[in-house]
DNA sequence: TCCGCAATTCAATGAATGTTGAATTCGAGG
DNA sequence: CCTCGAATTCAACATTCATTGAATTGCGGA
């Protein structure tokens, strides 16, 4: 929407248009690119966010894209691609507490990082499926770490097909609260889902699959 | 892959370019535009999908796409949007025989019928919900629909949230067997998903949901 | 048989996008 | 204080894509 004169702190007030150069220190345009192109990957996927877009929300110019990160590819791969969260380390945190309640944590916790400050890793992840071969690996590969761990630390058989069918829950409640945002799924709080998910995570992971 | 010399059925074999103007009679290109739309919308979402890729895959040239759905808007329209399948009709069909297998008939039928002949307007759909603004009002407005109607007729209370929960674990499922493609549950058969996912649907919608 | 019209291909166009190189400006070390 | 290098913007380029108009060819009715 708005991509021009977002000047005005600069120190030169007669200038509209931004000065050339280099800017006044103080100011991390690469963390700002990287922060910004979770945004916009999370909300336009990966080829639906162009680099002008994600320079101009950073506050830059497009050419920084490359020069921090060499291209577009590369942006992705380190604001998005690389999980800023260990899934071993994780489901390390969720094995406290009662097994038969291990559902309700998973689902509490998840919900509570996807409406926070990581959630738009995720949706960038699930939105970029299409579009980027490498964005469906990696979310296989977190859920496969995590829920394997997971599984097998509670003993449970079949592991890969549960660990499946916990993901599929578990994208699908994504896709539906935050991608296709059908109602009242968007706008239900996180204790009314987690009581209404929780008990068919928990039957994926420790009941009786047929 | 292969996006030349499909013209061997052609009545001069010694010019290897299709000729120009009118073709000979019996080749219903409107058809087999949209047959080849929805393959290729179904592999690769709305705006991954050229209309180069799709005039190749149905041996015609690009401007027919114009010619006859105006634009590639109007093409998505026609070949995605459109369901060739009503949801209450199909609903209909779903409530004969008793109502605590209802779950089992439901995933049965969905996998079946995505596994099969329609299953790539159903891939396009949710694979476009990115990058095209109507695919997720369309796929939303199917679920609705369908299951409002079912869970009405069984007596469930809490319509709406059950109505997105049921979708939140088709559509998880759907992503993950036909999208991302997890191991093994892209490769297992319809009989075992169902045992696995068929109960978690019936609590959705008969069950307590807390 | 002939003629108009519809179907088809081809080539070109304009817009959008990722990327690059030159020009410019600031910070820091000597 | 001066100079070198790094950071930044700007303009331009190459590519890809959807779309369009002209040219061409077959079908079907008179």
């Amino acid at each position: 929407m708005r991509h021009d004169e977002a000047v005005s702190t600069t120190e030169n007030p007669e200038t509209t248009a931004r000065r050339r150069g280099r800017r006044p220190a103080g100011q991390d345009t690469r963390t700002a690119l990287v922060e910004a192109a979770r945004a916009v990957f999370a909300e336009n996927g990966y080829d639906g966010a162009t680099v002008r877009a994600i320079a101009t929300r950073a506050g830059v110019d497009a050419a920084m894209v490359n020069h921090w990160f060499g291209s577009k590819e590369g942006l992705f791969a380190h604001a998005v691609l690389e999980l800023p969260f260990d899934p071993l380390e994780l489901q390390a945190a969720l094995r406290d507490g009662p097994a038969h309640e291990l559902g309700e944590r998973i689902v509490r916790t998840f919900l509570t990082r996807w409406d926070g400050a990581g959630g738009d890793v995720f949706q960038a992840l699930i939105r970029s499926i299409t579009g980027h071969e490498q964005a469906g690996r990696v979310l296989r590969d977190f859920f496969q770490r995590f829920f394997t761990a997971l599984i097998t630390s509670i003993g449970s058989d079949r592991i890969p097909l549960r660990m499946t069918l916990c993901a599929s829950q578990l994208v699908g409640m994504g896709m539906i609260r935050y991608v296709a945002k059908f109602e009242p799924m968007t706008t239900a709080d996180i204790e009314t889902l987690v009581r209404a998910v929780a008990p068919n995570l928990q039957r994926y992971l420790t009941g009786d699959i047929g």
